[in-house]
DNA sequence: CGTTTGACTACGC
DNA sequence: CGCGTAGCCAAAC
């Protein structure tokens, strides 16, 4: 079932979510955390105002791995300052290859290019709640 | 082990 | 619209 009392489930959680973004659309921190209830324990207003940054820190963890982090932009469209030198051009370079395209603010228009989330068949299939929005 | 940092975001000016 | 800040935990030092 789902306890994610700890990051160890956390994190994977994130990343199969992840995985479920198509190619050529983009999700954010804060779209993906807000897929996943609070972990026991933790008090859901609390929660609310770190969960985004717990995805950020599943994605830093993916690096090198099969998951399509490249999808994943901050919540005004942009792509955030990865820790690797170089990163954010990679990223753009990917995302671009999928067909999502730049402005020429280097931003990315989420009413073209937004994911608009898993099936809700789906999150419930992973024990999962519909999105719920911030706050 | 104590301290610092951080792939975040909403909100107030 | 830009800038600063609070919120507050898991990793990284």
């Amino acid at each position: 079932m789902f306890t994610p009392s700890n990051p160890q489930t956390f994190n994977p959680i994130v990343w199969q979510i992840v995985r479920q973004i198509p190619p050529g659309k983009v999700s954010t921190y804060g779209q993906i955390a807000s897929m996943i209830p609070p972990p026991d324990g933790v008090d859901p207003l609390r929660y609310a105002h770190v969960r985004a940054r717990w995805v950020g820190t599943a994605m830093r963890l993916s690096v090198g791995t099969d998951i399509p982090w490249q999808r994943v932009i901050n919540s005004r469209g942009f792509i955030s300052n990865l820790p690797q030198p170089g990163g954010r051009e990679r990223q753009r370079l990917l995302l671009e290859t999928e067909g999502v395209v730049f402005d020429e603010n280097e931003r990315v228009d989420f009413k073209l290019f937004g994911w608009e989330g898993p099936p809700q068949d789906w999150l419930q299939a992973h024990g999962l709640l519909p999105p719920r929005p911030l706050k």
